[in-house]
RNA sequence: UCCUCAGUAGCUCAAUUGGCAGAGCAUCCGGCUGUUAACCGGAGGGUUGUUGGUUCGAGUCCAACCUGAGGAGCCA
């Protein structure tokens, strides 16, 4: 080995601290210009890019030579002297003294032209090295780590719930079976609700944060077989509890968004007015009163059925917020939701529905706490109830009033960051015809 | 499951009324000391999703099938 001084090794994205001083840094080739005796190196390490000059007269024939050469995507270091230059993207660059091929890159299959969306979800393990997704995973962080700050400065504990469950936890939707050993079926999770509630009998105020899974052949831009859900449940809560802690979510995380993460935003080119308007108190109607906005827009839409896409759009569209809908038909909702004292064709649910066409984005509610109305339920569902008799005996054992929501992480990013598709929203989306990469 | 649309070079797309299979990017070769998805010149690269049919002749018209996309249904 040679000797050599010692490096500074620095990141692209605070490289503005380094100006006048040698830096090493280490990164990726993003593309490349040439003019003959001048190479132009956008080089990118996960926290920026920026332009790097190579000169032929500073590194000498054989660097220059090799620069000539790098493919796309080649893993280089380089060093050299950082520089303020306006002529350069980004206003910085640096004058390379030096190149090291760390990894070489050959033909790599993203060009810097289009590709078409099918191709970039085959690739998706190498698309993700883009501005564009980098920013929106950058923003997918920020919206957990805003949801997890949230509930943990409210006192919520965060308890696991299991993902292989022996059974529905609703027997409405289709669950994805998985062998389980050679005596039994388990089937992947499609909401850690159930299991909130007896957490919740045992905490207080609780919260799951985890992957859920939907065998439903849904083919939209708002669905993903595979796809990320918090979860929070308290005891001694009533409806209104219920409304109250979804809304101070969603403005919780859009404001945590917009103080941190303006730079991704307009990488994406996001509009950040609609997300400025966000603030409580959120536009509250009941199922009757959204049934009539819908008519009076001139939907078809009768009384008893749950929003499809089109009403959930239309109502977004007649607010500028979210909007809270509480008070669904019982029998438009799950066998758990409690029953409406006033109403009982009503039930204590809520559904929170995002601006912009992005649909429901929360759906909860206050849950049914009487044992012999719950076993009822169940049966008229026709529930085995033997799979559910542990459910059943949180109503056996102290019951109290007690509800919570479940919020969908990749409909939350999809609408911050603008998204034509829940599928840029997960780094490696599951649908229904896509499980690769 | 239903409706609509699409499938041509590694990628994104053209191809007039049915008449020689094309361009840009990528790759390779050459040129250029300030490029901004650099540019200029050259080269290689094709079972037009599959099968069958109509026709002198099919990327183009017809039928079936395959694959995918968007939407509906479904979906806390």
């Amino acid at each position: 080995m040679m000797e050599r001084p010692p490096q500074t090794v620095a990141h692209i994205g605070g490289i503005a601290a380094h100006v006048g001083r040698e830096v090493t840094l280490r990164g990726w080739l993003q593309n490349r210009r040439s003019s003959g005796r001048i190479h132009f190196l956008t080089v990118r390490d996960g926290t920026g890019s920026i332009q790097a000059v190579m000169s032929k007269a500073a590194v000498g024939d054989d660097i220059f030579r090799q620069a000539d050469h790098l493919g796309q995507e080649s893993a280089i270091s380089i060093r050299g002297q950082v520089r303020a230059d306006a002529r350069a993207p980004g206003g910085y660059e640096v004058d390379v003294a030096h190149l090291e091929l760390v990894g070489a890159s050959q033909d790599y299959p993203i060009t810097p032209k289009e590709h078409g969306v099918e191709y970039l979800l085959d690739h998706r393990h190498l698309w993700l090295r883009t501005e564009r997704q980098q920013a929106i995973l950058r923003i997918r962080h920020e919206v957990i780590d805003a949801v997890r700050t949230f509930f943990n400065s409210r006192g919520f504990v965060l308890v696991d719930t299991p993902i292989l469950t022996p059974a529905a936890c609703e027997g409405t939707t289709t669950l994805f079976p998985v062998p389980y050993f050679d005596t039994a079926t388990a089937f992947l999770t499609q909401s850690g609700q159930l299991y909130n509630e007896a957490n919740a009998m045992a905490l207080g105020r609780v919260y799951c944060f985890g992957p859920t899974f939907r065998a439903e052949k849904s083919k939209t831009r708002r669905h993903l077989t595979e796809f990320w859900m918090v979860e929070p449940e308290m005891a001694y809560a009533a409806l209104d509890d219920v409304m109250a802690l979804a809304e101070d979510l969603v403005v919780a995380v859009i404001t945590r968004v917009l103080d941190t993460r303006r730079p991704e935003l307009a990488v994406l080119q996001r509009d950040a007015a609609p997300l400025e308007r966000v603030r409580a108190p959120f536009p509250r109607v009941s199922y009757d009163e959204a049934v009539d906005i819908l008519q009076a827009r001139g939907l078809e839409f009768q009384w008893g059925g749950d929003f499809g896409s089109p009403d959930e759009t239309a109502l977004a569209e007649h607010f500028d917020q979210p909007v809270i809908v509480h008070r669904f038909p019982a029998a438009a909702k799950a066998f758990y939701m409690k029953a409406d004292p006033e109403r009982p064709e009503a039930s204590l649910s809520v559904d929170v529905l995002a601006p912009e066409g992005y649909g429901e984005i929360v759906g909860g509610g206050q849950r049914e706490d009487d044992y012999d109305v719950l076993r009822e339920r169940v049966r008229a569902h026709d529930l085995p109830e033997e799979a559910f008799s542990w459910y059943l005996d949180l109503r056996r054992y102290g019951s109290v009033p007690h509800g919570g929501f479940g919020m969908g992480i990749e409909r939350v990013v999809a609408w911050i960051c603008g998204l034509q598709h829940v599928r840029e929203a997960v780094p490696y989306p599951r649908m229904l015809h896509r499980l690769t990469p």
